[in-house]
Parts: C-alpha cells; sequence; structure tokens
DNA sequence: CGGTACTTTGATATTCATCAACTCCCGTGG
DNA sequence: CCACGGGAGTTGATGAATATCAAAGTACCG
C-alpha cells in the first residue's frame, strides 16, 4: 500500500461523513522503486499538466497543494481531488491525463518518467500491486466525495471536508483539532460543488455557533470536533 | 485493457456531457485468464455484497443490471455505478468490499475467487496491468459521475444519463436512439443526486418538448440526439 | 501606499426537495 | 374473469436550500 492522491481519508464503512481513517503510512513507495527522481518548484496556480496532455511523468507532492480537476464547457470546475503532500499524482494507465492538475499555493514536487514506471512495473509484479493498490484508494476517494457531493447538504459538505483534513493531520501526528487550508474559498466551492458564497456562508455560520474559529493565514481552528462530527452525520 | 463497470463511457476530454466514447472492445479478458469460473442467478433487488463484507469473488454481468452504492447513516443512498452485461464488479486490491452490489433487475453473473485472481495477477504481470488498466477506468467513470452530479443541473444530469446509455448502445452495435432502462426512477434518483419526482418531472419535460418517446417496457426513443447533446452541454 | 485578488455579507431569484394525491401496471387470488 | 393490492410512476402545490447578483470589506504584494 502507498499514498496516492486520497485528499480525504478512505472510509471503509460510510459512518458519519464518508471520510473515514486512512490506512496507508509508508510514503512515496513508489519513488522509492524508480531511478532519476527529478524536483519540480510551482508558485501559486501554475500547471502541472492539462486534461489531454501527454503523460509524461508521474509526481509525488512534497510541499504544497494541487488541484485535479475537470472543466465542462460552459468552463465550470469540479476539482475532483486535491493532493497534499505525500500524495502521488498522475497514475492509471492512459497514455493522457484524463484531467488537469495545478497548484493551488506553492507547491514542490518529485517526479519520475511515466514511460520507465510502466516498464517497472511490468517487470515488478510487486510494484504493479502497488500501483493498484495505490489506484484503487484514489477510487475509494473519489466514491466518497461522490456520495458527499451527491446526498449532503452544503454545511454538511464543508463540515466533511474540514473533518477530512482534521484526520488526515491526525494520521500524520499533528493537532487534529488545527487545519490549515491550503486553497482557496473558490477551490472548496469547486471541490463540493457549492458557491463560494455559499461556502464563506457555511464557515461564518459554523464560527457564530462556536464550533470554529477563523485565524490568519487559511488557519482554521476545530473547536468543537464531536459537535462537528454530529453535524456531519445527523439528519 | 478490459471492461469494467463503466457504466457511462469514459470521456477523455470532458466534451458536451462528461461522457465520451470508451474504448473497449475485448469482452472479459480478466475472466478467461483464471480458472473455475461458476454463474450465479439473481432475481431482481438481491443482494451480491455488502458493504464491509469480506471479499470473496470479483464478477461479470452477463445479463441484466447491479447498482454498486453506498448508504449513508441517514440512510439515503448514492449509487455509484451501474454495472452492465460486460462489466466486472469487485475489483480493487481491499480484502473487503467497500461498496454494496444488488441487482436492480434479474441478472445473471459469472464469478471468480477473488484470492486465485490476485495471486494470479502477483506471477503475472500482465493481467496486474489489465487489473490496473480496468480499474483506471472505473476510476476515470466515477470522476465522470462526480463532474456530472457536481456541477450540472437536474435536466442535465438526466440527459447525460440517456446519452451514455445511447451511447453504450452504440459502442455495441446497437441502435443508439432506443434505449432501456433496467432499472427504476428510484435508482436514476439515487444515482444522479435528485429525487425521484424531480427525475419523472425531467423525463415528462424532455417528452414534452418531443425529444424523447416513453415507451413499454423501461425503452425510451431518444427522438433528438442532436438536440440532447445540446441540452446537455448549453449554458 | 495602492491595487488586485480574495472574502464576506446582503437582497433576491431559482431550482429542486418535500408532501400529498392520484394513476397505471401487473400479479394474485377469490 | 374480475376484484384487490402493492409497487412504480406521474403530477400538483408549497417551501426550503442554494445560486445569483451586487457591494463592501480585507489581506496581500508590488
Amino acid at each position: 500500500m502507498l499514498p496516492t492522491q486520497c485528499f480525504h481519508d478512505v472510509d471503509q464503512s460510510a459512518t458519519c461523513c464518508s471520510f473515514g481513517p486512512c490506512a496507508h503510512e509508508k510514503p512515496a513507495t513508489i519513488m522509492d522503486q524508480v531511478p532519476r527522481v527529478t524536483t519540480r518548484e510551482l508558485r501559486a496556480k501554475e500547471h502541472i499538466f492539462f486534461e489531454g496532455d501527454h503523460k509524461t511523468h508521474v509526481y509525488l507532492v512534497e510541499s504544497g497543494a494541487v488541484s485535479i480537476y475537470k472543466v465542462l464547457v460552459d468552463g465550470s470546475r469540479q476539482i475532483i481531488d486535491f493532493a497534499l503532500p505525500g500524495d502521488v499524482i498522475g497514475l492509471g494507465s492512459n497514455s493522457e491525463h484524463i484531467n488537469s492538475a495545478q497548484s493551488t499555493v506553492a507547491t514542490r514536487l518529485q517526479r519520475v518518467s511515466f514511460d520507465v514506471l510502466q516498464r517497472q512495473a511490468q517487470k515488478n509484479p510487486q510494484l504493479a500491486m502497488q500501483l493498484y493498490a495505490a489506484l484503487s484508494e484514489e477510487l475509494a476517494a473519489a466514491r466518497d466525495l461522490l456520495v458527499t457531493v451527491g446526498q449532503r447538504s452544503a454545511s454538511q459538505r464543508v463540515v466533511a471536508f474540514l473533518l477530512a483534513l482534521s484526520r488526515r493531520n491526525r494520521r500524520y501526528g499533528k493537532d487534529p483539532s488545527d487545519i490549515v487550508l491550503p486553497m482557496t474559498r473558490s477551490d472548496i466551492a469547486d471541490f463540493l460543488g457549492l458557491t463560494i458564497e455559499t461556502v464563506s456562508r457555511t464557515f461564518s455560520s459554523l464560527k457564530s455557533k462556536g464550533l470554529i474559529v477563523l485565524g490568519r493565514n487559511a488557519q482554521v481552528d476545530l473547536t468543537d470536533l464531536e459537535a462537528l462530527e454530529r453535524l456531519c452525520a445527523e439528519q
């Protein structure tokens, strides 16, 4: 097992918020098995690749954050996943990218050649199975997000999003009630299938209820995790 | 490449309806590489497995239709995919199912042992890569549905759904303007993140506009494919 | 400092969910 | 053969949630 662009945790049992604990600990196993790893630095809002581009590399996020998204003809955008430090971008056997990727903040990436990775996988069944497991997690994450967007109210979606970041913090040994949002309201809105205004209003509402405190620098304090969990599950 | 539960087509370029042509033709390559294939017959609305169940088999849909879904604590259901004839259910490296599966109509399945398949894949890199490609398609399908549910209006979702079935027909050499819906309005609603009533009203509205004709036996005639495509893309 | 991008807040409009009643279809049993 | 019953589908009336439009406020970067 190895980390993927599993931004929100994959919940096997669909309790609560459809986000749950994600069990991968080993960081970047894939990258260790392939030679010639190079790094790339990005400022905020730089593109890594576009949908339809020929797939040249697979990337590991070292720091920062990347949005994986699709755009419709009318220009509206659905962010499919946020790739955070430790997550891998660009897996899948297609020779072309099926979505676009853009840094949401300043970001540092490691990259390996897609072809080299594919060839290694052909020779090494264990690597192939690792790739398979990684993709399997991405699939679970995409489906969890689908459940959230398809079935939950605006405030439940936002809370689910915050709790997913909280759980990620816990997984990495950081404070689960003190999270950072490395993306704009607009990014969050496009991730949750809402508008900027609705996301902003929901934050304000949670703040006025004393469930969160909005700090400087995109910092958010989750002052009542239990109440948030309840909010996310209820109805 | 091999077929998966890619109900709607995977559109590489996110044109129109986020559903597009899906290029797999070889049916059931996986099943041919594993011994002891058995079959199972189901009446409508029988369960194949539940979320959390130990994964014993991987299934190929021979006839009928299967809904893959998750339920939330409040009882609401999100159908994640419809598996139709030729599609495979139960892939992924988890030892437990991460969603439930239920026939929507009378259905016949082929099944192979999950463990046997895993072991074969360990030994046979080509099979492993096939599984990888299959999962890759499932992921693309889940993401396309996410885009539809997250960004489109009720009528656009319904039309996208109809057009996906139409394209599937075309791919299998059948009439793309004469489709069958092997599921209830309730299933469609839970797939598209809508209510039964909204789905029904949308069908009625499309009918009154002369874009579709509702026939007997869940048959739907798409009398103006171009107008439907336009409806799905516009705004 | 000054400008730009991002965020918040308010007023209004629209879409879709909800609640409720009714119809249709099909199978079952009297 | 017809009556009954239940599941599925349709249609209408209403309300709530969220999008849209508009404007002001705030932080950040040169």
